[in-house]
DNA sequence: GCCAACGTTGGC
DNA sequence: GCCAACGTTGGC
């Protein structure tokens, strides 16, 4: 079982959002960058757990938890020529872009703020910190539990 | 809104 | 395959 940290901006998909699917599952689409594909496609698998960030607002910040139900599948949202996500070079038989589906766990009883993770040395290489874009990140299972520790989570 | 970082594109 | 131009992300 692996950790994560998807990064979504609220304005798009927030993680009020995700409480708010009445089935609870969401797929996660829409992500066009290579090194976040091959997690989506390879790597993230059901029952990994996932932060979910809020970025591009004023104070970007860790919201909550949500889990993996769903492992990589093709993203069609690549497919539809006038979709937000099209992209000409996938295709029914080389999807080019894969998503996975996520359910809401929990929110973080105290939202932890990408200042605080600046601020503890213990985070210090995590992607988010080392000023990365990328959309998926792997989180170490000691980042995860301090980072849930700092968002007052009583049993991390 | 600015701009640095960085990923992608395309001419050669 | 190099690398300049360009586009996007995301913190500030």
């Amino acid at each position: 079982m692996n950790y994560w940290l998807f990064k979504s901006e609220p304005g798009c998909f927030s993680f009020t959002d995700l409480k708010a699917r009445p089935d609870m599952t969401e797929p996660w689409d829409g992500v066009r960058n290579y090194q976040a594909r091959n997690f989506l496609r390879d790597e993230i698998k059901p029952g990994d757990l996932v932060l979910f960030y809020h970025s591009n607002i004023p104070e970007p910040v860790v919201v909550g938890i949500a889990e993996v139900v769903r492992e990589g599948y093709p993203d069609v949202t690549a497919l539809d020529p006038n979709g937000q996500h099209f992209d000409p070079k996938a295709s029914r038989d080389n999807p080019v872009w894969y998503m996975v589906d996520v359910r809401y766990c929990q929110p973080l009883p105290r939202p932890v703020t990408l200042e605080q993770i600046k601020g503890n040395p213990l985070l210090a290489a995590m992607p988010l910190v080392k000023r990365s874009r990328l959309s998926i990140q792997p989180i170490a299972p000691g980042e995860w539990r301090i980072i849930l520790i700092m968002g007052g989570v009583e049993q991390p």
